[in-house]
DNA sequence: CGTGTCGCGTAC
DNA sequence: GACGTACGCGACACGG
């Protein structure tokens, strides 16, 4: 089949900035609509307009980058130079100020950027994006109600002006200002010396209107030339006018010049356009009263729904639907060069079709139907090392291959992973949405695609578009290297630990099920003898019922939906009640069967006894790894009832595992980012460092501290990492605040670094708008500017705790890329099989376990160089319970 | 009958 | 409201 090339598809146009000056567009609003509320009370009126117009914007610009620009509320530089400037404007009316508030968490929630800077007006912003894309090629679009504005006009750049309230734009590029005016752009600052404007109180030459003004630009070409030669003006009054007002006209240009080049702390390509965040918009939006906006969000479903029907991606593709038409198409496929592959998988991982494309226009599908006869001569692709495979989640693939033998050579790029780099807190990395958002046109989710439409050929020509673009993007961002070097050779690590999997003993899960069932059966008759009635124990409503209804306790703590039966509570309530205990075990105990015994049991794979997890490489803000189905990342093993499940986890028959655990790894990293020296010192003594925290906190020499106090200090640690408040250590060590705040102040105090650290990178995520980590892994924080404090200081706990966090994975990351590497090339029977974020798991033959050991604790120690040491504890046994120490 | 949300509990 | 990052269970509500 070939479908009409099709043309929406323009891969390689400029970028595209909309800056949108907010107080202008606001003012507008509020002042064209009818006062509005809603239900509450709160005046909406001008943020529904705002959005409305912003909304219509979007769709019909398409921009790539936009910004929302906002004045300052400081004295500005016009100040300093005239302090008549905007002396009259009066203050904004209490329902405006209070939208402007709303309206920039709404575009927060909508993920969309807000740029303001001390001392500057919205206009000089809108000057500076401006002339920052222009040094890129990019195109801009300026949307104000201020005519001021069409001075930034230029080949790149053009200026809506609101025009009749907001309801509608008159663009403006070259032409339409020379049209109107007569003049050039960088006239119009001219213009305004000599006439002024009575809205931004420029006083201009007295005697001098628009007309006159416009006589002389166009007679002098600049108000320079008519200052040097008043004399050849009309009119003995003008020309006097001018000679005696020269030093205000030069003034009054001045005012009326925008700043392009203020010192914005932004770059070009933090104001990208992003999914919004969802469930904040629509809550809003739904508390606003926002029906009709709500409908049409930008991408959401309800907006494409209620537009013309999807425009769907189509490309010439080849339907290879029988063999010889594929071998055809294969054959025509080069040995070298660069191929885009996609392969569709159903939910339970079967294969429904797959796609090639070498060129953007050229594509080849293979439907479900022709997978069995073609799969074997698709799989020849991946044994091409110089045929560079461009994949968007490539690793089901990888794994695929693996499992039937095959070579899995020459993986070059995955749009996921990179998606992923570019801004890892998105939702979704979609093949789908991914080329919405780059401008590639409509193509369906592969569920929801016609029957008989090439997906999976359609989806290999967009990505073979898309992935230019995030190259292009992954390098202007400084994250080429992260995903050359760690990320993308990752993908490969991690499909063959998946592939491997690790092997689960059905025997002990099935006894420790039965053991299970029995004491929770004993359990469930006990409590329901105390409470005199037969009820659901699991279900918290019932349980509430019977706790705080029935027997009378007390609620100690709420939830949303009623009284908390967690377990803190429980515990709290034991003392009052023989009931209360059974609970909690009950809770242990189920907690055990349904999760790890029986959700672990149903996911062996019966034909070699072993569990393949999924690693997740894109899921987490922080750069971590993330495992499902099972998730084996968080196997209980604090408590002895649950780390017995651990000896279920054993290698397979003449093969040992071997753990390697890094030891404090976070702390160790904050030592290091932080550069605090007394932190370094701790770690480069070697010391216990709960013990040295605990001492430097209480002011006692180390061997003084007792094992409470070396407690409450291990809580600290935690504490710090996580981006600390009293309240929420006093409720982790049971102290009052008051209590914890010392504690808190006592470790800033001896650790002066780690102060200056936190102050000083959420004041950087503040100007910047993201945090790194060691690697350059970057995490967006956008509501470290909302005004809602709440919101703003939980990121700033994130803006805390993820170059840490963040930081210990990318160090993970690449001693698992090189160790990997070094078992393969030592040709090593030993297999990376399982990562939980600071340990490794191998399984290998106990005869090399000497020899890979050595080699796991330097790849481990030795991933990165850090000011402080990385110290890897290893141990070895027949399961993942019963582990020795490995002495070094 | 499925789907989404909540409360809860496990890990690092 | 309330120290970071995840996943998955059962209960429950909702809509077919």
């Amino acid at each position: 089949m070939a479908t009409p090339q099709d043309t929406t598809v323009n891969a390689h146009a400029a970028a595209k900035l909309m800056v949108i000056d907010g107080n202008s567009l606001l003012h507008r609003a509020f002042y064209a609509l009818p006062p509005l509320s809603n239900a509450a009370g709160q005046p909406t009126g001008a943020v529904c307009g705002f959005l409305t117009m912003l909304f219509r914007l979007l769709e019909t610009a398409r921009p790539d980058y936009l910004a929302v620009a906002f004045d300052r509320r400081a004295p500005t530089f016009r100040h300093q130079a005239y302090d008549g400037y905007k002396a009259h404007r009066p203050g904004m009316p209490d329902d405006l100020v209070t939208q402007l508030g709303l309206l920039k968490d709404l575009l927060a929630a909508l993920r969309m950027s807000v740029v303001e800077l001390d001392g500057y007006e919205a206009d000089d912003l809108l000057g500076t994006l401006a002339a920052r894309a222009e040094r890129r090629d990019w195109q801009t679009v300026l949307v104000t109600g201020d005519r001021d504005a069409l001075q930034l006009v230029s080949p790149k750049t053009v200026t809506l002006l609101t025009k009749k309230g907001i309801t509608e734009v008159k663009r403006y590029d070259e032409a339409a200002v020379r049209e109107e005016y007569g003049l050039e752009p960088r006239q119009i600052i001219d213009l305004k010396g000599l006439m002024g404007d009575a809205s931004d109180n420029i006083p201009g030459v007295p005697g001098v209107g628009e007309k006159t003004a416009l006589k002389l630009v166009q007679q002098f070409g600049s108000l320079e030339e008519v200052l040097r030669d008043p004399g050849r003006a009309p009119g003995a009054r003008l020309q006097a006018a001018l000679r005696e007002h020269a030093d205000l006209a030069a003034l009054s240009k001045r005012l009326a010049t925008i700043d392009c080049d203020a010192p914005l702390g932004v770059d070009l390509t933090e104001l990208r356009l992003r999914e919004p965040d969802s469930p904040v918009v629509q809550d809003l939006f739904t508390r606003m009263e926002f029906r009709s906006l709500l409908r049409r969000l930008p991408g959401s479903r309800e907006s494409r729904a209620a537009d013309a029907p999807p425009v769907m991606l189509q490309v010439d593709c080849t339907v290879a639907a029988s063999p010889g038409e594929l071998r055809t198409a294969l054959e025509a496929l080069p040995g070298r060069g660069e191929i885009a592959w996609v392969l569709q998988q159903a939910k339970d991982g079967s294969a429904l079709g797959a796609g090639l494309a070498v060129e953007p226009g050229r594509a080849v599908d293979v439907p479900a139907e022709g997978l069995l006869t073609a799969w074997e001569a698709l799989a020849g692709v991946w044994a091409k090392s110089d045929l560079a495979k461009v994949c968007h989640d490539a690793k089901p693939t990888l794994v695929r291959l693996l499992r039937e033998g095959r070579p899995a050579r020459g993986l070059t790029f995955d749009a996921a992973v990179a998606a992923y780099l570019l801004d890892s807190s998105r939702s979704t990395y979609r093949l789908t949405n991914l080329c919405r958002e780059y401008g590639l046109g409509d193509l369906p989710l592969p569920e929801e695609a016609p029957s008989g439409y090439p997906w999976a050929g359609t989806a290999a020509a967009a990505l073979h578009q898309l992935y230019p673009l995030l190259r292009a993007r992954l390098q202007s961002d400084g994250l080429a290297r992260l995903f050359d070097e760690v990320e993308l050779p990752l993908v490969e690590v991690l499909a063959v630990m998946e592939h491997w999997g690790v092997r689960v003993e059905r025997e002990g899960l099935d006894s420790m099920a039965q053991e299970l069932e029995g004491r929770i059966a004993a359990l469930v008759r006990e409590i329901h003898g105390l409470a005199g009635l037969e009820f659901n124990v699991s279900s918290t409503r019932q349980l509430g019922e019977v706790l705080f209804g029935k027997l009378g306790l007390p609620v100690l703590k709420k939830t949303k939906t009623g009284p908390s039966t967690d377990s803190e509570v429980l515990e709290a309530l034991a003392p009052q009640h023989e009931i209360v205990d059974k609970v909690l075990e009950y809770r242990t105990l189920v907690k055990l069967k349904s999760t790890y015994v029986d959700g672990l049991s149903g996911l062996i794979n019966p034909a070699t006894g072993r569990v393949h997890t999924t690693f997740n490489q894109t899921v987490t803000a922080t750069g971590r790894l993330s495992s499902t189905e099972p998730n084996l990342q968080n196997i209980p093993v604090r408590l002895e009832e649950g780390r017995r499940i651990r000896k279920v986890f054993a290698a397979a028959p003449g093969m040992v595992l071997l753990t390697a655990d890094y030891s404090q790894i976070e702390l160790r990293v904050l030592a290091h980012i932080a550069a605090d020296s007394n932190l370094r010192q701790a770690f480069l003594d070697g010391e216990d460092i709960h013990a040295r925290t605990a001492a430097e906190i209480f002011g006692l020499q180390l061997g003084e501290v007792s094992r409470a106090q070396r407690a409450a200090a291990k809580a600290v640690n935690f504490g710090i990492v996580y981006g600390i408040s009293d309240f929420g250590l006093s409720r982790n060590i049971g102290i009052t605040r008051a209590q914890a705040k010392e504690y808190i102040d006592g470790y800033l105090g001896r650790y002066p670094g780690v102060r200056v650290y936190m102050e000083s990178t959420v004041a950087g995520a503040r100007s910047a708008g993201y945090v790194r980590t060691l690697l350059g892994r970057r995490r967006y924080l956008p509501d470290i500017s909302s005004r809602n404090r709440t919101l703003r200081q939980f990121a700033e706990r994130m803006a805390i705790n993820t170059p840490i966090q963040g930081s210990a994975a990318d160090i993970i990351k690449v001693a698992m890329l090189n160790l990997h590497r070094r078992l393969v090339e030592g040709g090593f029977r030993a297999r990376l099989i399982l990562q939980v974020h600071d340990e490794l798991i191998l399984e290998l033959p106990p005869e090399a376990l000497r020899e890979v050991a050595d080699l796991v604790r330097r790849e481990m120690e030795g991933a990165v160089r850090l000011a402080v040491p990385l110290v890897v504890d290893l141990k070895t046994g027949p399961n993942w319970y019963d582990l020795e120490p490995l002495e070094t």
